[in-house]
DNA sequence: ATGTGC
């Protein structure tokens, strides 16, 4: 491979190996920022602020090693989604706009021993039956109304496993196990709470959907084995946060984090990349907070597992049991966390912040579940919905290159606005049915529209470049089958 | 992402 240097508006970008593309050091970067990205997808990342914000990012008190951004990079407040920053916990700082607005915004995949064939022919009353019983859209309305919010944000799916809503084994395929310790309910305001009050089992809206799939491809069979996956398995996506409370919470410590650390925050080129020194009193609080919202977005996912289940038992007239509807995993894509990594050969916590970015732990690392500890932790990766979606397996390399992570979707190739300029809902939703055989029932025409398959960047090129940089490798791919929406 | 704004 040869030498390459491309010049993007103000940036020089060097690649220092196969999409790899690094932003030296200087002025006022405390470190490199690197790029993972082929030519294409570079192409398409520089096409908004996500490069400059990259690069804002390198500025952040206690930042180590590099900035980076995945491949599915885009812009975002403050902090591109896809981003990922390691910051020293002890002399540091934590950034809520490195974290992001929709908190433990995530994925989990429940597994059926249902063939493909088994569901066709059902789809429509698969979808009908999805959509009326998982509350979806903007507002209020959830699976448990008027929830004991405090419980649900200090205990996350461990309240709900004893309340009914799943089973032990849910919580040991989870990451985290479905639940931060850290987390204090006193730190997390009134009006964060009144919100997420109702919003407990909610899909939400934007890109968040639930979406009953085929496992069409298998490229690593003992893995695939380990993981319980299968050709022309069926199996179910479910993507969604935590709604209005993590909203509510992210927009609390900003505005309080702007005015308390004004001093920090006139040292950074932007004032969305506000951030708490670290051991200062907001961190601390900002922390538990965000650790909250954490354990609800966990526990808003197993509440709409809970109603998949019953769905099927009603739809295909057998208990969820003989379904053999266990989880694989649940991984989020908006969180930071104190975490040991190596850095100039020695131990140092972190906030590692992954916004728009997937944990992909190796084989090995203690945090991950005795299921998965010798084989990787899954790293499931949503593509959009005409296009199905990956799962991969926490690379070898991904603790020396990416603090651990790898990309988290396809990531937006133009925003809400230009998509709904371009697309019509309802004829991407016929499309979709005629062409593709894909059954998808949406609360709003206008979401459809925003989250047509053309609105997203290729998740193939994007996994391509996770897979060959070994940071997430690819174990098998997904169709979708029917997908219900906001 | 979001009871989609200062």
């Amino acid at each position: 491979m040869t030498t390459k240097t491309i010049e993007i508006g103000e940036f020089t970008l060097k690649r220092v190996q196969e999409y790899v593309w690094e932003m030296p050091q200087e002025g006022d970067m405390r470190v490199p920022a690197r790029v993972l990205a082929s030519e294409e997808l570079l192409s398409e990342i520089k096409e908004d602020k996500t490069l400059t914000q990259l690069h804002n990012t390198t500025q952040l008190p206690g930042i180590q090693e590099y900035a980076l951004c995945m491949p599915d990079g885009h812009q975002g407040y403050g902090f591109p989604v896809g981003g990922v920053a390691g910051i020293d916990a002890e002399d540091g700082c934590i950034s809520p706009g490195a974290v992001g607005y929709d908190i433990n915004c995530g994925v989990r995949m429940v597994k059926t021993n249902l063939r493909y064939e088994d569901i066709q022919g059902t789809e429509e009353d698969l979808v009908n039956a999805l959509f009326a019983n998982v509350p979806t859209g903007l507002g209020g309305g959830g699976v448990v109304n008027n929830a004991p919010v405090e419980e649900i944000l200090e205990r996350g799916v461990e309240w709900a496993v004893e309340e009914g809503y799943g089973v032990e084994t849910d919580l040991a395929h989870c990451e985290d196990e479905g639940f931060r310790a850290e987390a204090d309910a006193t730190a997390v305001s009134q009006k964060a709470k009144d919100r997420g009050r109702n919003q407990a089992g909610s899909l939400g809206s934007g890109n968040h959907f639930l979406e009953v799939q085929r496992v069409t491809d298998i490229y690593d069979d003992n893995v695939a084995a380990e993981f319980g996956l299968s050709k022309d398995q069926i199996v179910v996506l479910i993507h969604c946060g935590s709604r209005g409370l993590g909203h509510q919470v992210c927009t609390d410590y900003l505005r309080d984090i702007e005015q308390t650390h004004e001093g920090l925050l006139n040292q950074l080129p932007d004032k969305e990349l506000a951030a708490a020194p670290a051991g200062s009193r907001l961190a601390e609080e900002y922390y538990r907070a965000m650790c909250g919202a954490i354990n609800f977005a966990w526990t808003n996912r197993q509440l709409i597992t809970h109603q998949t289940r019953q769905v099927f038992e009603r739809v295909f007239d057998r208990s969820w049991q003989e379904m053999e509807m266990e989880l694989l995993y649940d991984v989020s894509h908006n969180i930071a966390k104190k975490e040991l990594h190596t850095i100039d050969g020695e131990q140092k916590e972190l906030f590692v912040h992954r916004k728009g970015a997937t944990r992909a732990f190796p084989a090995g690392r203690p945090e991950l579940p005795p299921a998965y500890r010798d084989v990787g932790q899954p790293v499931i990766i949503p593509g959009s919905m005409g296009a199905g979606s990956y799962i991969l397996r926490g690379g070898e390399q991904s603790l020396d290159e990416t603090f651990g992570s790898t990309a988290h979707g396809a990531g937006r190739l133009m925003s809400r606005t230009q998509a709904k300029s371009e697309y019509w809902g309802e004829d991407v939703m016929d499309d979709l049915r005629e062409q593709n055989q894909i059954y998808v029932k949406a609360e709003s025409g206008a979401t459809v529209a925003e989250e047509a398959p053309g609105v997203y960047k290729d998740i193939d090129d994007v996994v391509t470049v996770s897979d060959t940089l070994g940071i997430g490798d690819k174990v098998a791919r997904t169709y979708p089958v029917c997908n219900i929406k906001g």
